[in-house]
Formats: C-alpha cells, structure tokens, sequence
DNA sequence: CATTTGACATCTT
DNA sequence: TAAGATGCCAAAT
C-alpha cells in the first residue's frame, strides 16, 4: 500500500483507480483521473505517482501520458526504461517510435477515435 | 501563510 | 508537426 495515513483521499482514489488497470494493459493520465472520480486533473495523477513509494503495490508502470510514450523520460533521461522493461514483461509491445499503441493496449477506451464534444 | 514546482492534457498559434 | 500558453491540485520550501 501507498501509506494510505501519509496521503490526502485523492491520492488514495487516484492508488486505487491505478490498480484497476490490469496486466498487459496501459493507461493514460487523464484515464486514471476520470476512474479516480477526478476528471481533468491528470496532472494530479503523474504528481501522485511521482510522490509514489517505491514498496508500494502500485502498478505505475501502467500508467502513460496520452501520447503513448513514457513520461519519465521526459522527466528524466534513463528513468523511463525501467518502466519500458517492465511493461514488455506484461506482454505491452512498444513501436519503432518508442511508443506504446494506446488503441490495442488502452484500458477503459473512451472515444477510442472520437474528440470529445465541446 | 505565500510562492514555486511537477511522471499531464488540451487548445491555439 | 512543433512550440507556447492555460487549467487544475497537492506537496515542498
């Protein structure tokens, strides 16, 4: 667990929702947000992973930004290949382009070729 | 208590 | 396609 007593009810919702995601599968920020009850507050989710313990039981190696890429390269150099590794653990098969196919491996697809109506 | 910062997303130029 | 700007919230300083 994430330390439940060290963190606010939106971390522990945002914990939660990331454990719904299962093996094989990714999922993107904004997802977990919505399935966190939190809609929009994708950077709340990134925050929360970040501020992740590393015992914890949390797959947050599932989790990536809406390009399909990881967003701990963007952060720092290096850090995203552990996440890589482990997703191709999983069965998650990354492009040429170093990116993950957010069509086949999505978790809780939501206009899987649609924008959203404004 | 006020300011800064950060594993993002989306729109606009 | 790329780059810049904005919105949102919590934790750290």
């Amino acid at each position: 667990m994430a330390d439940s007593r060290t963190f606010s009810a939106t971390y522990r919702r945002i914990y939660a929702a990331v454990r719904l995601v299962p093996a094989g599968r990714v999922a993107t920020y904004g997802d977990i947000a919505a399935l966190a009850g939190l809609p929009g507050q994708a950077r709340l989710v990134g925050y929360a992973l970040h501020a992740l313990p590393p015992h914890s039981t949390v797959p947050w190696h599932r989790i990536i930004n809406a390009r399909g890429g990881l967003s701990l390269e963007r952060s720092g150099p290096g850090g995203g290949l552990a996440q890589r590794f482990l997703l191709e653990s999983e069965g998650v098969a990354f492009e040429a382009s170093g990116r993950v196919p957010l069509a086949r491996y999505r978790y809780a697809p939501r206009r899987s070729h649609a924008r959203a109506p404004r």
